[in-house]
DNA sequence: CGTTACGTTTACGTGAACGTCAACTTTACT
DNA sequence: AGTAAAGTTGACGTTCACGTAAACGTAACG
């Protein structure tokens, strides 16, 4: 196996995004790249991250809600009172997403709705061509 | 029946923003509101339209693509030229709200996943607890 | 008629999330 | 040894979505 790290450049590759942002996501302890010198190297955890944090971000969640919720998915071996407060956050960050969900099916439902009265429409102003023709 | 129509600070309390907000939608060519003299009224196609930018800025969209989205819902009898034009936009937002509502459910499956783990964590080292009493 | 409440415009300020540029290291070739 | 490529650290700039303060209008109330 290669190194199993990534370099700055092929982590921006691979996630579509610039080095400035890796570089601020550090700054802002949402990622924790090693070092080898000077440089970053991008670990497979730190790829799981950002993976968690471009999710976040489509979400409309904030780049520090987000790091909150990181924890989430690296709930280490902690004491108990660390763990089960990551849970209560945990229970929070889910049902609002599942307020969510349930607001993005009403939408695509009424999306749909006005679409189909678009298309009658459409189909109407077709056949008037067609009967002027 | 009232007048049908709202002042700055009964539309603030109804969708709970500020009168700010408001002025600034309008600014943006959102919002509509007519003017009663030099105050604003809020009719309910701006209620309408204002209800669809909260729920646009919760799924992550920027104002300037919720203002053409607005017309999606507002899709009036215009010509042909124009109207499908709007369909096609509607097309693809609805295929972004798709892909987001799944991505959104897989987000939540893992979630659960990680909820489920933390409980079972949770629960062993209540276990020690009482043993250890 | 004063003042209080509510609203208005204008304008500058702010936090989040980066973009951009300059100056510098380090490594990798040739 | 020279230099190009890739990466680094500041530091300032920018866009979006408003917040906030100042100065003003006006309609109603005591």
């Amino acid at each position: 196996m290669t190194t199993d790290t990534l370099n700055i450049r092929q982590m921006c590759d691979a996630f579509d995004v610039t080095p400035r942002t890796l570089r601020f996501y550090e700054a802002k302890e949402l990622l924790f790249p090693i070092r080898e010198g000077q440089r970053r190297l991008f670990t497979k955890r730190d790829r799981a991250r950002l993976k968690l944090i471009l999710r976040g971000k489509r979400f409309g969640f904030s780049l520090e809600e987000i790091r909150q919720l990181l924890d989430l998915y690296h709930m280490g071996d902690g004491q108990e009172a660390q763990l089960s407060k990551t849970y209560v956050l945990a229970e929070r960050h889910l049902a609002d997403m599942e307020a969510q969900k349930a607001e993005l099916e009403e939408a695509i439902g009424e999306l749909k709705e006005q679409m189909a009265w678009g298309a009658a429409k459409l189909a109407q102003l077709a056949k008037q061509k067609t009967a002027a023709a």
